[in-house]
DNA sequence: GTAGAAGCTAGAGCCGACTCTAGGTCAAAC
DNA sequence: GTTTGACCTAGAGTCGGCTCTAGCTTCTAC
């Protein structure tokens, strides 16, 4: 069963279809999309699956080069683990970098919020201090 | 006191000196950075300080456009506080938004690391059941 | 049979955020 | 007195990640 157009998975994925034919050309399906009457593109709920890690790692922060080095250890089948391995421990240690970057503006941000809260009357006993 | 040369302010905030000059071009200092001789720019504290908050800024996502913005706010001097709170407002929910979504790539990724790790021989007891 | 929608390819264009180059000034060290 | 190093400006170049265009095919509905 299944068997998606181009614009069914681009409605499902949030992607555009340009986007997609573009992360194909990239390298970044699993599996080389099959192809129907007139040439065109029909996806199975796999590649959409792999599309959606593919969203979620490029939301994160990785580059499309490193998802695609992901890919190509993936479409290669088994043996590769310990490469794949450190692939994605090296994506990890950057988002948990990147959370506690977050983590940090954040705490900035909030205090200036409640600055201008106070300024405002907003809230009440809050020194105010900066700009 | 104070007074630092371009060089050593690139070395403080870990700016390259193309990077300050692009980013005073760009609005982004509060004030207007004094010239000493031949030209040379003398920044102070104070510069130093407000670029760390636009590198927390940046580093959190916001767009230069945002910054150059908020920072104009700011230039502008009291009066103004409800628009700075929107800016603030604005990307305190945007970075709120990214951790969310970075949790959620985590667990995939740590999901998979589990997985590998398990194929590896690394860990024991877990099921081998994705790519 | 023709109009419209959806797809195709190859390649150009765009945007944000830097990053670098060319050509010049100036002060201090040798 | 010249070389070295740090700085200056204006403007060009780069890179990642899309996004769009032109020109074509193919299917479906009227």
């Amino acid at each position: 069963m299944s068997g998606l157009s181009i614009g069914q998975v681009a409605e499902r994925t949030g992607l555009s279809v340009h986007t997609l034919r573009f992360y194909e050309r990239e390298g970044l399906l699993a599996q080389p999309v099959r192809r129907g009457t007139a040439g065109h593109r029909v996806y199975n709920e796999g590649d959409v699956d792999w599309l959606g890690v593919c969203i979620r790692l490029r939301a994160s922060g990785m580059p499309l080069t490193d998802i695609r080095r992901y890919t190509e250890l993936v479409r290669a089948g088994q043996g590769n683990e310990a490469e794949r391995l450190e692939v994605l421990r090296g994506h990890q240690e950057r988002v948990l970098a990147q959370m506690h970057e977050l983590n940090e503006c954040l705490k900035l941000i909030t205090h200036k919020v409640a600055i201008y809260e106070g300024r405002l009357g907003l809230r009440d006993n809050v020194p105010d201090c900066a700009p």
